[in-house]
DNA sequence: CGCGTTTGATAACGACGTTATGTAACACCG
DNA sequence: CGGTGTTACATAACGTCGTTATCAAACGCG
């Protein structure tokens, strides 16, 4: 062997992290394999070596994004699972508002020649596990009926349409938020109507 | 005067639409100014005299999409007011699902270098007139209560979240279709809800 | 038939993603 | 301890991109 290598896991996780910085301050525009290198110290071979190309550089990004949607998810741990679902609905608009960059990267179109595959896509329905548990904690706690993965699946479409249309320049934060409270309200009184009906519940 | 001029109005209308075919086709990769004016048997030249650069091409396709959304939800043309708004979701899914890359560049975040303006927003959310006069028509017949533009954005927001999720690879139109049907099937319930507790309507 | 003006194609510029080339740094062997 | 082979990295090059400066061609008019 020979000379100690500088294109370690540490690089590696810089690369990313300013190609994350970039995104989120510039847009898609912003990052250019030469930029991302010059800002880390080192040169377009760096990010060849540690990630392949470019495409790949964007699927780390794109990974990395889901791994804070899912931190801050974690943090909406309200004892009480209405309360967790409706914390977690905050988070997630918070989430898309406050990172449009990498909220596009994660279900816009490929900004960059990068297309995600089954696994990222696996890792990506993955984060959606602790809105399928609390959704499963108010079945088990009587305050909903169904099949979880359905009705969180419903609850996250509805969510993901109002974030989109807001980041199109539909509507603003506030508006945003109104629209999905109302929506996820309407979408829970359908989810438990027949109940209602049934035993006169709100 | 002098030489009669090749850049007219049917060039530009051509290089539109060979704009949106190669964003089809291969995505928006696929679409490089150089590439669409030799598929026009032109030069770059005709673009940047007709559209001024690669953005307002782009911006081009982008309500040309809208335009091709419009003509679509205005087939779904049922009588009854319920049936239409069933085509319309329809209409919606199938659209986005058979024009992926044009809906991309609808919704999603500015492939290359466009960012939609006020007046670009405001065209697209015109094409939402026919979604808004159908959810009237359904309030007119006493089938929906509340504020028509609200409701159309709660169905459109969970049409469009659907539709994104589908074009992010999470499943296929079969699923696509079944969870749209059923998300939009628990909303009208919950926008029903109350008037059919009372008059114990289905 | 030239002249002036307008039109549009060619070719150049800088930046991009990517890779071939060359140089510097170490381990090992004598 | 110096030569040597091998690995690690930076530099520089290639082709393509968006964009534009430059220049040639095409016409109305005198």
């Amino acid at each position: 062997m020979a000379r100690p290598r500088t294109y370690d896991d540490a690089l590696r996780a810089r690369l990313i992290e300013t190609a994350a910085e970039l995104l989120a301050a510039e847009g898609p525009r912003g990052v250019s394999v030469r930029r991302v290198a010059a800002a880390c110290d080192t040169s377009t071979t760096a990010i060849y070596a540690l990630l392949g190309n470019k495409g790949e550089l964007v699927r780390s990004v794109y990974l990395e994004g889901f791994r804070r949607l899912g931190d801050r998810l974690a943090a909406a741990d309200e004892p009480d699972p209405l309360d967790r679902l409706a914390a977690q609905r905050d988070a997630y608009l918070a989430n898309a508002l406050e990172n449009p960059h990498l909220y596009a990267v994660m279900f816009g179109p490929t900004p960059a020649g990068f297309e995600p595959d089954d696994e990222d896509t696996a890792f990506a329905l993955s984060t959606l596990r602790q809105l399928i548990d609390c959704v499963q904690a108010c079945i088990d706690a009587d305050l909903l009926d169904g099949d979880a993965d359905d009705i969180a699946l419903e609850l996250w479409a509805s969510s993901h349409g109002v974030c989109m249309l807001a980041l199109a320049g539909m509507f603003d934060a506030d508006e945003a938020h109104r629209h999905l409270v109302r929506l996820q309200d309407h979408l829970f009184v359908g989810l438990t109507a027949q109940r209602g009906a049934l035993s006169g519940g709100a």
